[in-house]
DNA sequence: CGATTATATTCGGCTTAGCGTATGTATGCC
DNA sequence: GGCATACATACGCTAAGCCGAATATAATCG
């Protein structure tokens, strides 16, 4: 299969890339498979406005959500176009160099290693590599550090 | 200077990427400056049209363009963020697999190599490899706000 | 000067994005 | 069943994008 060739509409992930509070979500599930909790916690938004956020990513195709009973752990997908794909790899290292991913993903970390500290977060079940989980068929994207 | 320490915002590159129309316009502008005729002869599309998406560009800082007495050329800029120009140059590699690009280059090469054929590119200057054109610094705009 | 050419901008309408708020849905627990 | 939790979606709003059509600007030409 040409990847050229299929009619891969590269502005519709553009599109999805263009929003700060997406990209931040993109930063934290790079590797990993995340839990909504966290994501609210992390960034500190409302949850309504996450949850959007994560439904245009998906509609994108640009992530994928598992159920874990009342639970949503969401993980990113690889591109059919190996293009795209290519393109996302480039915008989560690019991403790495920014101060307040950092700062993201510092927290992250943080909000792992003590969740009793965060009430929220009680219970939450932890973000696991990607990978370490059956998906049931959707390929996961690993990411390099 | 760490590239990744200044807060230049991504999700305007993307947001720019993020339009068919600007998409082929920049795979038009890959490594040549052209003169928005042609731009409006190979896409078939308003000149205002075109006029708009060239000038969207250019707030994004992904264009600059250069007046030549009634013309006006376009020519891509490397964005100062790194990470960006990476991005902007596996994007114009990816679009160099579509079929729908490669035709617009197709039309674009045929329409400089016979511009009599197209009335409406009588005398238009032909499009230049970047950096064959003197750019005179940043003053090459002369475009009210 | 006026006329023409090339390009840019404005205007009005339509569509979509993004937000806060409220509400719906799915799961688990008693 | 009833209730709580975790998440998703609908609603109403404002802002912005994109378009065609009309108009403005800038340079050239006679």
């Amino acid at each position: 299969m040409n990847p050229g060739s299929k009619t891969y509409e590269l502005a519709l992930l553009f599109a999805a890339l263009a929003d700060r509070t997406r990209l931040r979500l993109l930063n934290l599930m790079n590797g990993k498979e995340v839990c909504v909790c966290y994501f609210v916690e992390i960034l500190q938004q409302s949850q309504p406005k996450i949850s959007r956020h994560l439904a245009y990513l998906r509609r994108a195709g640009v992530v994928a959500a598992r159920r874990e009973g009342k639970w949503m752990h969401y993980r990113m997908v690889a591109p059919p176009h190996a293009g795209a794909a290519k393109i996302l790899r480039q915008t989560l290292a690019a991403l790495q160099g920014e101060k307040a991913m950092q700062a993201d993903l510092a927290r992250f970390s943080r909000a792992c290693r003590r969740p009793q500290k965060l009430t929220a977060l009680e219970g939450a079940p932890p973000p696991l590599p990607v990978g370490a989980v059956k998906t049931c068929g959707t390929a996961a994207l690993t990411f390099r550090r």
